[in-house]
DNA sequence: CTGAAAGCGCTAACAG
DNA sequence: CTGTTAGCGCTTTCAG
């Protein structure tokens, strides 16, 4: 029977070394095409494929990138956001012939565990960090370790890092000055955990907006912790102090602050408009349809791959930060529409 | 300075020989308690970890498990499911050390490509498949690969596979026999695509329920591809022939139907009662609240890492099917509670 | 219970 | 342009 297939046994059949064939597979231009063709034929025929271990044993690379999601009890896994940057890396890796390595760790298992499974060595050339926290020691221990990363996020780190985001402040700012120039006089905020580099961000973006455009929040601000729940909460505890319009820190908590309008008897876009942050829930899921600030998830997944794997092969040495814009995208529940017909503008 | 950290050096600095370590690092009992101890301590101090591309090569094992999702033009990650699946995947080999590689992928890449990227030896020591379609060609090619593998779903396979499953068969008669019990007529069925297995179960074990309650379907029956837009088309469809009760293939559909009945100024559930299956949308995403069959999908991923795990440990060798039940979550669009209400069961 | 020795399949100088 | 020769760090017989 055939021998196990590896170098070794295509170069017999082909009639030449193991090292030429070596040189075949990976594409290195000093082969004759008369012997490149040899080789791949018998490549072709058999099926052959290089051991991978063998292959990054040898040359101390591995093809595979490591993603990091730390999901805090399952919730952030129940966000569109995620998968979205999942998909992006992914493709992206499909497209580099990289593997995708995923490490999900609940909070049940400490961060010592999360360090010493994936700065295993051998297993990952590098990692892309999400969902971080200010100041993340999950950081600094990479760093200790020696393993090349990428942060999705801005981190608050003493040193320089290699780093990918939305721009949150942008995005958060133009919501403020859409609301403004719509004419709403009252405006409110719930902002995402302000232990996250995006909650505070949006949030200080939002207000940075408002304050620009001249109109004062008057304390009308709450956060909550990207769920519908907390959305539904915080905006019950807003209608208190009757705002106008509310800009909401995340897709998921927006539904709920919806449905804690609706629940007050009051109309959106009408009485209170909304904005949310992230433009990742399908369009059609909720009624009205939900005007909110758009962030380019898969793009950022792809960019954070295309980054590490720039920083891999030296070809980027100095720190670097990728901000991707936002945009806004008009719906109904801003109450754009609503205005433009009010004031005569729209046919 | 430091060698560079491995079984020699660690000996070395131990004092013992590099088989030693591995036994110790390896946990094989047959190593003397005092030397177990000295070398534990040297491994402690050092920090060092075990070359994973070396010890695969050696072993012939990777101690890596690789999840093929194929996403259709990123539909299905806008799906919880996925999310969920990962999560329960994750969580069980978290648990067995064992590291997750995700292979996704879209339309634009054909077939042989994923099995080639797959089925690299060396790479991943077996495979979780998902979203089969039926009688799935991957499937076919796993196996001509000699790739160990488990499939989520009910593959329509000529040779017995390892898989993994949940009761869609059943949960969606229980579907309709509560459609039933609640004195609907009319029901309808909003069925996923029929090219997939749970489409089908789906779709059958609903019918047969109405069978078994002696309700007829007369030809309300659609398919949509389980986003929200195609369960908003089928529904408004639908409604041209009155029905009184909807069962909708998925969470995602059922979203859509509502909007569709709402369009259509009529009430659910008072006009026509819906219930769902997955029940994977968190409750409070949608007004009224969802009624649906709901799927323990975090388990099943859970059970076909262990499964995999058996298999290639030689712990089993028949072919092994498992189905998780699902259980019907009453809560608002079914009209339960209406229904008690009209009849005097509630107080 | 411990050590020596032989690979696992590949890459990477180094000759020629 | 091609072959030879050393390893990469670990597991795994096989002796002792």
């Amino acid at each position: 029977m055939a021998a196990r297939l590896n170098l070794e046994e295509i170069g017999r059949r082909a009639g030449v070394s193991r090292s030429t064939v070596s040189r075949v597979v990976n594409g290195e231009p000093n082969v004759s095409a008369k012997t490149k063709r040899k080789v791949e034929a018998v490549i072709a025929a058999t099926g052959f494929r290089p051991h991978a271990a063998a292959r990054s044993l040898a040359s101390r690379q591995t093809g595979v990138i490591g993603l990091i999601i730390p999901s805090e009890a399952g919730t952030l896994f129940n966000d569109p956001y995620f998968g979205r940057l999942i998909l992006g890396a992914s493709d992206a890796m499909n497209g580099l012939d990289l593997t995708l390595a995923l490490f999900v760790f609940g909070e049940e298992i400490d961060e010592s565990a999360i360090i010493s499974r994936v700065v295993n060595p051998g297993l990952v050339d590098g990692v892309i960090v999400t969902a971080t926290r200010m100041a993340d020691p999950l950081i600094d221990h990479l760093r200790d370790a020696h393993m090349p990363f990428v942060v999705i996020g801005r981190p608050d780190s003493p040193h320089a890092v290699y780093s990918v985001d939305a721009d949150n402040r942008g995005g958060a700012r133009s919501a403020a000055l859409h609301f403004a120039q719509l004419g709403r006089q009252r405006p409110a905020l719930i902002a995402p955990p302000s232990n996250t580099s995006a909650g505070v961000d949006r949030r200080s973006g939002f207000l940075d907006g408002l304050a620009e455009a001249g109109l004062s929040i008057d304390g009308r601000v709450r956060e909550g912790d990207w769920t519908e729940g907390a959305g539904r909460s915080a905006m019950a505890e807003l209608l208190a102090s009757s705002p106008d319009a509310v800009f909401v820190g995340s897709d998921r908590m927006a539904v709920g602050a919806l449905q804690a309008i609706r629940e007050a008897n009051l109309q959106c876009p009408q009485d209170v408009a909304v904005v949310s942050f992230d433009g990742i829930i399908p369009a059609d899921m909720v009624v009205p349809r939900l005007t909110s600030v758009a962030q380019p998830v898969r793009e950022v997944g792809e960019r954070a791959v295309s980054l590490l794997k720039a920083v891999l092969d030296g070809d980027v040495t100095k720190a670097e930060s990728v901000v991707f814009p936002t945009e806004l995208v008009i719906r109904e529940t801003c109450g754009a529409a609503l205005a433009a017909t009010e004031t005569g503008t729209a046919s």
